[in-house]
DNA sequence: TCTCATTGTAACCGGTATGGTTACGATGGA
DNA sequence: TCCATCGTAACCATACCGGTTACAATGAGA
């Protein structure tokens, strides 16, 4: 079990955005070409990412632009755009347990908060990062 | 994408373990009744939790219990013993990006201690609640 | 030694998610 | 009107999930 690689696509889409900002349009087939994969792929994306009102696509022409300044975008608001976490639960939990039981009847309440808990500071850990905090060690490994 | 149920069914299972230690002989078939599941599902299971040291089972009679004191064992203790994260890393990377691309380039390194902090924080939270604690919750339900 | 409940494990199955691809209509500027 | 581009549906191969059947191996007790 793992996070899909749409997370890290995203991502990397948002990077080009601020990066090529005012040296070319965007289009998906050039982003395509970054990533190495198909144009598709990254306009399913990116349609994500504008539905979360990350981005502004201009459809016709072409090209797509961050909707807001990278240090006010965070890793949390890109992975809940893409990443489709059912019912918002990280984990899940089996139901329809014995309720005669004395463990069965219990377990999917008492489970509830720890895993809700877990989720959380991931969450919260990625919210404290910020596109802007991505760029800037970006320019860091530039020659 | 969502992790799945064998990691609440699995601390079902030591829930149980500790719960009717006394009480009767814990079977791969009452931990299915409590479950609501197929015994083989539980064994299977079990045969990853002996596998980590966290429980031992009798084959032949039959029966398991606890390799150590419910205080002794983590969320996370369980978590990386039944669930098949690859390779240890909960977020996957795209690779193959575009090397010539200033961007492309550089995307799978600059992640990778981003997504190491996310799941960092988020086991960091599980190995700090114990069996114990959820036992102590689960004795707080009982009526 | 034989019996029998139980575990271990392989094989299989339907359902669903993933990641990619082709195809084509809709959009909007030149 | 033309044309590059986006939006979206349809499709495909692969993999994973959760469960099920089947059967050999185990070990206590008659």
């Amino acid at each position: 079990m793992q996070i899909g690689i749409k997370f890290s696509v995203a991502i990397h889409i948002m990077l080009c955005a601020d990066v090529f900002r005012d040296d070319r349009k965007l289009t998906s087939e050039f982003i395509a070409s970054s990533v190495r994969t198909n144009p598709v792929v990254i306009r399913k994306i990116t349609g994500q990412l504008r539905d979360a009102g990350l981005i502004e696509i201009t459809p016709g022409t072409g090209g797509l632009h961050l909707a807001r300044k990278p240090g006010k975008i965070s890793l949390k608001d890109i992975f809940l755009a893409v990443e489709p976490v059912k019912g918002g639960k990280l984990f899940k939990i089996h139901d329809g347990t014995e309720p005669k039981c004395r463990v069965g009847a219990y377990v999917p309440t008492l489970l509830e908060p720890y895993f809700a808990g877990a989720q959380n500071v991931m969450e919260q850990y990625l919210s404290k990062s910020t596109l802007q905090n991505l760029l800037d060690d970006l320019k860091m490994l530039w020659p």
